[in-house]
DNA sequence: CCGTGATCATAT
DNA sequence: ATATGATCACGG
């Protein structure tokens, strides 16, 4: 499948796909629908990348870098309220860069392909549907509150503190990595070489949240 | 081996 | 019920 030409095109193809279960569309690519997603957790996202020709490269890029655009699923209860927080991009911990101007979470951030899909564990995977997409940029307030977790959390770790996800208000810093024994080098305190568990920004639930019910709820 | 796609599992 | 920290599959 080819990438979409532009913001037009992928809107274009997230609205044929939006109300579709995700066994159709796992039909149409080639997917085999799993039992659940305990071991293949990133199964709907990576559907969604073919489903709508975004290459699967891991990159600290957006999905889609010829439109800037970065595609996440985003799991929700009967209500349409996430279930999940949501990743954002992985930190360098050895080689910290404090510019929020050229950092990868700007970047992915800058205009987001939201797809709601249906994740209550009641409902079989297969017959499980994609929500409405939602395009979107964060708003001025959103955008600084966004760069100020970030270089909060980032001037932490570069002068080599600890960092929890309970710090910052919408973006958040947690491990990521194969398991607890994978780990990375990084600085200490006393800017000495230590080894870490690896790092990722996270999106919170209440923000997503927030994304949600402002976009989709009707209001008076 | 590592980063991205995420969700799981447990403590609170 | 919710958030944090832990974990899994896959592509490159």
């Amino acid at each position: 499948m080819e990438p979409p030409r532009d913001e037009a095109d992928l809107s274009r193809r997230l609205g044929r796909l939006a109300g579709h279960r995700l066994s159709t569309i796992a039909a149409t690519h080639g997917f085999e629908v799993p039992v659940d997603l305990r071991r293949s957790k990133g199964w709907v996202g990576t559907l969604l990348e073919r489903a709508l020709g975004a290459t699967a490269a891991s990159r600290a890029e957006p999905d889609f870098p010829q439109l800037g655009i970065e595609l996440k699923t985003i799991p929700v209860d009967p209500r349409g309220r996430p279930l999940q927080s949501c990743f954002v991009s992985s930190l360098d911990l050895g080689a910290v860069d404090r510019r929020w101007e050229t950092s990868p979470v700007r970047k992915k951030l800058a205009r987001v392909a939201w797809v709601a899909v249906e994740a209550s564990p009641h409902i079989p995977l297969g017959e499980r549907r994609l929500g409405a997409a939602l395009l979107w940029s964060p708003s001025p307030r959103e955008h600084e509150t966004l760069r100020c977790d970030y270089e909060d959390i980032v001037e932490l770790i570069g002068e080599g503190f600890k960092v929890t996800a309970h710090r910052g208000t919408w973006l958040q810093l947690r491990p990521k990595g194969r398991n607890a024994a994978a780990l990375r080098w990084s600085i200490d305190e006393e800017g000495a070489p230590a080894r870490t568990a690896p790092r990722a920004f996270y999106l919170r639930r209440s923000f997503t949240a927030a994304l949600l019910e402002e976009n989709f709820t009707l209001r008076t």
